[in-house]
DNA sequence: CAAAAACTTTCCATTCTGGCAAGTTTGCAA
DNA sequence: TTGCAAACTTGCCAGAATGGAAAGTTTTTG
């Protein structure tokens, strides 16, 4: 009666969520405002109006409290691959999949909030080195999901093979690199431009220019 | 008259070397023995025959003193890449500067002391997700080093294409896969040929098998 | 509704972190 | 050789992080 859709399950998963998503918030919000460390677990909690001791039963620390986003957002990729239809060449699978999660097509020239702060959460992390770790850590459980998914779909065995763990490393690597480079730069191409790029690069061998 | 080679420039940094090793190795040892959260700071610190304070003059923690030698030996690839030939093609010098440091040509079948540590530290980081994060870190930097010295070999601005970056995180995530594996399975492979495989698979643009 | 399960909070003992200043060792040149 | 300066080690310490235990709340379930 109460389940219509594989989503809001009860009351208490929503409020978990809730305030999952607020502490992340409240912790890249004054991480930005302040700097990584002139922000203390307290405070965020404050901000989050829970108890310090709650921040923990979430998070480990500010760090994997920052990096939450992009960690959903990256194992979001292997779901999206094994929703591809099975007909389709597994490289173009993967590069929607990969592309529906971090260049969006947005309808009108409108970057949802959702997006603006994963970029301020990814900015935040490439001025400060003690985060980088949370993110390549967050990308690890992400291909760790993916080269599940891309076992599946070849029919090949992820603990014995190598194929779907490399394939799913390689693209992790690629798309880090691709993100990384449009945040660095002076954006001169859009972060779909460079995905395609960079993937067609890799599927060709990496050839030398 | 004192120096003969380009290593031991003084007795100030020889003996920094060696407490900095000290202190890596009986960070490791310990860890392997008691169990990762079973060690603290100045039970090493002992081990090692110094203050407490020192430890945290050379490692920001336990887990950055057993990855240590990681990078040192990721670093060490970059050296070796730029060491190879300016005629030999890019690809073949990468595979044989990253053999080099990860499956080293043994004289007999003794692999040394130094590689036994490697494997021990490594075997470590798979058991305890709290190393992860410290191991991927060194790999990230070791990475930005081979990105320059790609850039360097092919011509290219490291700041402007995304080619030098990519490759070599490409580079870096092939031979993670690979090291893994190898660690992983009942090393049913020697790595010397697996990570022939997986570059093999690499640069002819990872096919489906 | 009442018991059970799940989550939050308070309390607290350890350990971590990093700044500071005093004590040592090493490098260097007069 | 002597003496100074730079580099390194150490003890001291306060603020923060970590994580276990048990009591207090809220949601779920029979």
């Amino acid at each position: 009666m109460a389940t219509d859709d594989g989503e809001a399950t009860g009351l208490r998963e929503r409020k978990k969520r809730e305030t999952r998503l607020a502490l992340s918030r409240a912790t890249i919000r004054l991480c930005v405002e302040r700097g990584w460390d002139n922000v203390t677990v307290d405070e965020i909690a404050a901000a989050a109006d829970v108890s310090a001791r709650t921040f923990r039963n979430y998070f480990s620390g500010k760090a994997e409290a920052i990096a939450a986003g992009h960690l959903d957002r990256a194992m979001r990729i292997a779901d999206e691959l094994r929703a591809r239809p099975a007909g389709e060449p597994l490289w173009d699978a993967i590069v929607i999949a990969v592309r529906s999660q971090f260049a969006p097509d947005v309808p009108d020239g409108t970057p949802s909030p959702e997006d603006r702060r994963w970029r301020e959460a990814l900015l935040l992390v490439l001025s400060e080195p003690a985060l980088h770790g949370e993110v390549l850590k967050a990308n690890a459980a992400a291909q760790e999901e993916l080269a599940l998914a891309i076992a599946e779909r070849t029919g090949l065995d992820a603990s014995r093979d190598v194929y779907p763990r490399l394939v799913a490393s390689v693209v992790g690597a690629a798309s880090a690199v691709a993100v990384e480079h449009c945040l660095r730069a002076d954006a001169s191409m859009p972060l779909e431009t460079l995905l395609r790029e960079v993937f067609a690069a890799v599927t060709s061998g990496l050839p030398v220019p």
